[in-house]
RNA sequence: GGAGAGGUGCUCGAGUGGUUGAAGAGGUACGCCUGGAAAGCGUAUAUACGGUGUGGAAUCGUAUCGAGAGUUCGAAUCUCUUCCUCUCCGCCA
């Protein structure tokens, strides 16, 4: 969430910057500035009340201890009023806080300035694309038919076993998962990312400090008889690692990546959206997380996306990145790139990898914060990616290399799969 | 799952109702000392919110001893709830 500094010092370009996201936080903000005010009044009344009770305290305990009785007593009948007084300021102050708290989680991140303006993805700027376009013959065939030919995903057995979007993957199938997982760890370890293994179900604490609750509770699956989370990607439990830490300004950038399988209730629409690999319950990605300095936080947001742009030519993917426009963006997000790779026999483009810089959106909230040289905390921007996810690289593996004698497998890739065709 | 112990500052650790935001030690930083270093000495070393205030600072108040509620004039210290950790037994990849 934003902070509330910001929002009562900038309002006007708050409310203007949120425009550019279609929000209209005019009637929000100046709520919630009018909440502050009362906050701060309640806040003095509570602190000056209290000082005066520590004080006659500390009276009455010396009374006692001089054996003046009779002034001990008749101090403590004051502190009656008083008691009353501070537990009714002390209600008011946490139910205003808890307000504003409810109504800053409402409201989005700011866009960068150099988020186009937009409505919907048709609006997203093309940064820039690359990768070789397959020429695939007339009778290609999208990666369900593929997977279903070679034996590499059995969608009807995953229903069987758990429900529709648990996929099984088989034989050259699952190697290539477990191919795809290392070659992109394995990538970012030599990108300077610490490679780290997460729990894969969080509490709420967790979901709460990286922004999946209260409002997305619906997106995770609940364990409810120990009220934890299964995890929608790595980034909640690797980001909540700095969760109420304030890390040394010398240790900055932290780079992490983790893999981690990923489970999304997502009850959505049906059709060609959602058919084979395109939407899943549970998928396998490889994630980036990056704490960093809020000076150099966009440069650390374009080395991400040159980053990503390497697993993809690698793969001999056909890619274009796209910055997202106002519309389309998360709701946390300050700047997004998404990665799309071209899925030839689908004739369509796959969101393959999402990046971005949430600046201190989220940091606000896991309590992220670094202390400099100057000895000030302040709070440390938050970043994050895929790289990657893998269900739509492998649809677009299968259906960009089909030939007449097989898939074939990216050089790059080979090591990893231990071959280098599918027939 | 059964039985027990415990959660205090960067770390260790004292503290069972009254200047204890917290002794002591360690660590770290700065200063002194030294030819240089070690040792020694001195000082500093949490966070949040609020007030006054500045060029930068500073300073005062309040809250926080796992979390929440309660008892009390007053709670790290007493009571309850809850979370977590550890030890032994059981079970188990």
């Amino acid at each position: 969430m934003l902070t509330l500094k910001y929002i009562t010092e900038n309002t006007d370009d708050v409310i203007a910057r949120l425009a550019k996201k279609h929000f209209d936080g005019a009637a929000l903000i100046a709520q919630v500035v009018e909440l502050d005010k009362e906050r701060k009044t309640t806040q003095s009344q509570l602190d000056s009340s209290s000082a005066e009770m520590n004080n006659l305290s500390k009276e009455i305990g010396m009374l006692f201890k001089q054996g003046k009785q009779a002034e001990a007593v008749a101090a403590k009948e004051k502190t009656t009023v008083l008691k009353e007084t501070i537990k009714n300021l002390g209600d008011k102050l946490s139910e205003t806080e808890q307000t504003i708290i409810n109504i800053l989680v409402q409201i989005p991140n700011l866009p960068h300035a150099s988020v186009p303006e937009g409505k919907h993805a048709e609006d997203n700027k093309v940064e820039r694309t690359g990768g070789p376009m397959p020429n695939l013959p007339e009778n290609a065939l999208p990666h369900w038919d593929l997977a279903k030919k070679y034996d590499l995903i059995d969608f009807e057995l995953g229903v069987k076993i758990s429900g529709a979007g648990f996929p099984v993957y088989k034989g050259k199938g699952a190697r290539l998962q477990r191919a795809l997982i290392n070659f992109f760890l394995d990538n970012a370890r030599e990108a300077g990312y610490l490679e780290v293994q997460p729990p894969y179900v969080v509490n709420a604490s967790s979901g709460y400090g990286t922004g999946q609750l209260p409002d997305k509770e619906g997106q995770m699956y609940h364990c409810e008889v120990d009220d934890l989370y299964l995890i929608p990607t790595a980034e909640v439990p690797v980001t909540n690692i700095y969760r109420d830490v304030i890390l040394d300004e010398k240790d900055l950038p932290v780079k992490n990546t983790a893999y981690s399988a990923c489970f999304r209730r997502e009850a959505g629409s049906y059709g060609k959206d959602v058919r084979g690999l395109n939407r899943l319950h549970q998928f396998d990605k490889v994630e980036i997380v990056q704490i960093a300095h809020p000076d150099t936080s966009y440069d650390r947001l374009t080395e991400m996306v040159n980053y990503v742009q390497t697993l993809v030519d690698k793969l001999e993917l056909p890619w274009r990145i796209l910055r997202l426009c106002g519309g389309d963006m998360s709701f946390t997000s300050a700047l997004t790139f998404d990665f799309e790779v071209f899925s030839a026999a689908q004739q369509r483009w796959l969101e393959v990898s999402s990046v971005s810089n949430f600046e201190s959106y989220q940091a606000n909230r896991l309590k992220c914060r670094f202390k400099g040289a100057d000895k000030k905390t302040q709070l440390c921007h938050t970043l994050n990616g895929s790289a990657m996810a893998l269900p739509r690289i492998v649809a677009a593996l299968l259906e960009n290399n089909q030939t007449p004698q097989g898939i074939r497998i990216p050089k790059a890739l080979v090591p990893y799969t231990g071959f280098e065709i599918i027939d």
